[in-house]
DNA sequence: TTGAAAGCGCTAACAT
DNA sequence: ATGTTAGCGCTTTCAA
């Protein structure tokens, strides 16, 4: 037995009862036109004894947009994208714009199925994310709403997509071992076949070379994002180079492995071997043991970034290419600028 | 200089491409009403050639319902949220429903202001989510949609409500604990404010006291959700009671320090102690050494169950109450099971 | 088999 | 100062 739920209450139903036109009732819901003050207010007391919220479908449909944006994941939602998403939302709501969530799954089928969807319902833009910063195919050609890319890139060069600077990144950390005394500096890190591994062991290189130095050991070692690639890779790094006094690691995860193994064997952090980590995911660095100095990619700020970069396409004035959205260091005990 | 975006294509340029009246044009896009053949066709290509989207806002102005709902948090998107959101918006869009993503912060203004624009945009209905399972006053009182509370419990009995069963998945853990043959079962876990924390330690003395046993030690240790916790926790035990040779955890992350603290004090996992966690926090769960057993909420499953609630209201056939969903064991080798 | 017209809720231009 | 009307895009009678 289904019961139906009455309609919610229509500008009709507060003109009524404030016994004026429903054209009278627009104006002073939207403090425009010329009305007598006490018009005005009886308008609005019947608004609000009704419980009235103007019909957003309504609205949408006279101004010919919506003042709603899709949020579609190609990867689904992890660990990176939760952050991004917010600061997207954020950014959005700020403007009286709504998101529609859209779990992408990494699946061609799903993606293209809300792409309609989101279409039909007249998005005023769509905000791609991912969690490599690799250049990809754009999602679809020629859509008629603007496109950001967030954590992910394009491969056309008209969109506009916004990454971190992992570059930065690697710059940032390496330069902060060398700023606390470390001069034989390792780095362990993800599989090259990332991107943003390969950048941010291009950012330590540069800024090690800059101060004449050069990577501790055979180079930067390329493993799985894991702890125990971290706990495998600090044995290989103190065989190969037994007086490494800093170790930067590509992910929190190494580093978190490599802080085990490195107290397993008998070093002490940050006294015999200051440790760098990335991505600063907090429950992690800071169970670390000690608390790991990480680099942050600023992950919410990069969110609010894209989003004001499709509310500036939005109002006609699109970005192209990609935007590096820099990075944050984070010191904590591992390094042992902290007490 | 702002580019005016061209408004997209309606079904009068469909009607008017196939050289039909908008009538005949709806309803050949809708398989309705009597059509030649050739007419269907015509209006199908010309609509595929526009590449026509029915506007949604139109669509849902006419039917009273717009095939939206909004899911809030109301304590930002945590870890826990995620699953949760995925399994919500998952079994929604299988039903043609959008979702708009409103991050409340845990803050009742913000939760305020996205009711109000939820309802201006005639959403068919609202998902709260939140982190904790402790009664909560409802979000707003007499809303004129339909809502449902997810990983968090309205203190009004007439609410929909759902949770995972904690009780439950302190007796799984238990049981298992058993079932290997170990009989002096310690149990750290969080907080006694919380009250998981609470019903995890009453399932798992209820399964104990079926068995005759009792836990070991003096009872449930209570302390932070931290790694840290688990490390202190388990010294505490050791000494309390040198002879336990199995520890349940009220987290993983609780779990994953007392491993750490039972390898470091020379006590070997599974052999010496079992080790069962809680949440399937698959990250740290693999990570730990040796991976481990662990509890898992199904919260992607709780969040599908959450939305088919949502849309039995939807439909006229609201549930009331709360609402237990079954948790999960996954066994790994800290109880020694696998190899 | 097809077309014309009304109406969903709202705003803006035009009348009064 | 207020009311009337048209129209946003679509579906659904009802008429032809």
């Amino acid at each position: 037995m289904s019961t139906l739920r009455r309609p919610q209450t229509t500008i009709a139903d507060v003109a009524a009862l404030a016994e004026v036109s429903v054209g009278t009732a627009s104006k002073a819901l939207n403090g425009r036109g010329q009305l007598r003050q006490e018009t005005r207010e009886r308008v609005l007391a019947a608004a609000q004894r009704l419980a009235f919220y103007p019909n957003a479908m309504a609205r949408g449909l006279l101004e010919g947009r919506s003042y709603t944006v899709g949020l579609i994941t190609t990867d689904s939602f992890g660990r990176f994208t939760i952050p991004i998403m917010l600061g997207v939302e954020d950014a959005l709501a700020a403007g009286q714009i709504s998101v529609f969530m859209c779990d992408g799954r990494d699946d061609v089928i799903r993606e293209q199925h809300y792409i309609r969807t989101l279409l039909a319902r007249r998005v005023d833009g769509i905000v791609i994310t991912g969690r490599r910063a690799d250049p990809r195919p754009p999602i679809a050609a020629d859509l008629p709403v603007p496109v950001v890319y967030a954590m992910t890139q394009s491969t056309n060069p008209e969109d506009c997509s916004v990454a971190p600077d992992d570059e930065g990144g690697g710059r940032q950390a390496a330069q902060h071992l060398v700023a606390v005394g470390r001069s034989r500096i390792g780095h362990i890190t993800g599989p090259e076949r990332f991107l943003a591994a390969r950048l941010r062991a291009k950012g330590a290189q540069a800024t090690l070379a800059a101060a004449g130095l050069t990577l501790a050991g055979p180079g930067p070692l390329h493993g799985e994002w894991s702890e125990e690639w971290g706990r495998q890779a600090a044995h290989i790094l103190l065989r190969a180079e037994p007086g490494v006094d800093a170790i930067f690691c590509g992910s929190d995860q190494i580093a978190r492995g490599t802080a085990d193994a490195l107290r397993e064997s008998g070093r002490r952090i940050p006294e015999d071997i200051a440790l760098v980590g990335y991505d600063n995911w907090e429950i992690l660095a800071t169970a670390c043991r000690p608390p790991l100095t990480t680099v942050d990619a600023n992950l919410s700020q990069l969110g609010r970034f894209a989003a004001e970069q499709l509310l500036e396409a939005i109002a006609g004035r699109p970005a192209h290419g990609l935007h590096r959205a820099p990075t944050r260091l984070v010191v904590r005990q591992s390094t042992g600028v902290q007490s």
